[in-house]
DNA sequence: ATGAAAGCGCTAACAA
DNA sequence: TTGTTAGCGCTTTCAT
């Protein structure tokens, strides 16, 4: 039988409700009583029982992502895992490959368990399912994602001018003919990433072509069959910006079994900046995500949030940045 | 105020504890108040708390590694975490580095949240801690490490074997001179592997060389430290076997900044087989583990013990597998 | 088939 | 400073 609080109550020779007070540092107790307690606590190895308390919460958050097979999220979920551990919280883990029915069975699920609070970095949440949270009292930050419409604490780069900074770097470097692989526009990131790619274009006179944009990709495989898509025509692009790292990964793999030099016959630029990007050979041209302090950054929201509900919510916007690797070249 | 189960009593009109058997499917309920009582639920929303009933668990699991972002760890996490799921169960991951302070502040945290069970997938975790877990009857399954002196439920890959594989594998193709980079031998997969390593070499009559075995390397930087080394002397190695990905691409990297071509001047072989190694341009030649089969085994084996423990536990050993990419050759 | 009531391990308000 | 006791939300005998 596990030890119980009144176990070690009767041991010491006390009330249960002293042992509390030792336990949680309240209310005010005799020295020589505190330390007795303090050693029966030791020698009979009591573990108190977080769950046991309904009061009190679980000391546990969860996050909703994609997936944690997604070297970003896993990156970003070390970080918050270590964050939360400093100060007291575990990290439960929704992969929800975007699924809408994943979405609402992991709320449900994180509902029923007490979870203190919730992190969402998935896509397609529909706003409902985030409005019900909103409304349970349950803290939440968003991650990666802008919900414009709601009163909600954010973290999230700045997507637009990530695009921006990619399509800017490529006509620099001479490209005129710049195409874009992308995931499904329907999640905000991924979009904000295009317009801003347009933007730039359209500020260096270019003219923006719609069929040079290839959506609706998810894996290095699409990665693949894009960059094939947008290759194999006469008079092809001679730079590619793609959305994600995978994307960009796939793109180069497909243009060198093309039998294309990069980055002498081609440009790719990705997007996140994750391990998969910094390892590869050559090293990624990308756009870095802050991924440590974005992960720093949601969990003191959500801590704050748990520690005492805000009126006022904020939505942290960070600025991604241009790391420079081997994929990239000036136009010939 | 959160609905409870007396709200759903009282609407329904009837004693919580119809209310509680209807939940839980236990006893026997006219067909007429379970719909009624169904419908309650429903019209309120009505979501049980787990967390309040001391006697069941949370439903929740731990997943103890070196880190989640590591790509092994993080595939094999959505894995379990799947797998979980559509047995009810959530997943707390618990990244230790290795360190054994970390190990036990994590033990310790689990215990406190009455977690069902932990997987161990951490490395350099003493006996010791171990041990305090199966007494204190937390189901326990181990991942991808053995203990021999243990009777604890374990999965893993016959690292012995992979590392026969390996080494076979590039005599095979002409080689004589191989070098190995490894982890900390201290880890008992990284030492079993070099042990079959070895056990090929010899086989084929090649004196192991232990100047040719670098140890103690984690990061791909450290991989490509020990390829340098490994490399810039009198009659160099021609293959190079890396007990991990990170470590193989480490010493892609340094192979080609040091203007040797691959795999025609050297061939390289890695374990794992995680996206990384797919991805990698040329796809990385590696002993696979099966990460699916793994990560399915272990959470049936932790259900089982769950569900009912058992007197004899099993170890179960899969085998790894030699998939060939692009980083090796026949030596010239 | 249904309900009353006793726990589960802990905290917190209130007494002493 | 310490102890008594009433909950927290739910499950589970044991009656009815």
């Amino acid at each position: 039988m596990k030890t119980t609080i009144y176990d070690v109550a009767k041991t010491a020779g006390v009330s249960v409700s002293t042992v509390s007070k030792v336990l949680n540092n309240t209310g005010s107790i005799g020295e020589k009583t505190k330390l007795k307690i303090l050693d029966t606590i030791r020698k009979l190895e009591y573990q108190p029982n977080v769950v046991a308390s309904a009061r009190k919460r679980l000391q546990t958050i969860g996050f909703m992502m994609p997936s944690i097979a997604n070297p970003f999220m896993a990156e970003i979920a070390r970080v918050i895992e270590d964050y939360g551990r400093q100060h007291g919280f575990s990290l439960i883990i929704c992969s929800t490959d975007n699924d809408p029915e994943r979405e609402k069975e992991y709320i449900s699920i994180l509902r029923e368990k007490y979870i203190d609070g919730i992190i969402i970095g998935t896509g397609l949440l529909n706003d409902k399912s985030i409005k019900k949270i909103i409304e349970s009292n349950i803290p939440v930050v968003m991650l990666a994602r802008d919900v414009p419409s709601l009163a909600v604490d954010a973290v999230f780069v700045d997507d637009f001018l990530g695009g921006f900074q990619a399509a800017s770097y490529l006509i620099e470097l001479g490209h005129e003919k710049i195409a874009m692989i992308t995931e499904d526009l329907k999640i905000s990131p991924a979009r904000k990433r295009v317009e801003g790619y347009r933007k730039a274009l359209e500020e260096a006179g270019i003219k923006y072509d719609e069929k040079l944009v290839i959506q609706n990709n998810v894996t290095y495989n699409d990665g693949m069959l894009a960059s094939e898509q947008l290759l194999k025509v006469p008079s092809p692009p001679t730079a590619i910006f793609a959305s994600t790292e995978a994307l960009a990964i796939g793109a180069i793999k497909r243009v060198r079994e093309l039998g294309l030099r990069l980055p002498e016959d081609i440009s790719i630029v990705g997007f996140d900046n994750t391990m998969f990007g910094q390892m590869f050979d050559p090293q990624i041209t990308t756009i870095a995500q802050p991924i440590y302090d974005m992960g720093q950054k949601v969990m003191e929201l959500l801590i704050e949030e748990i520690n005492e509900p805000k009126k006022v919510k904020q939505r942290i916007v960070m600025t991604p940045e241009l790391v420079v690797g081997g994929t990239t070249a000036k136009k010939k």
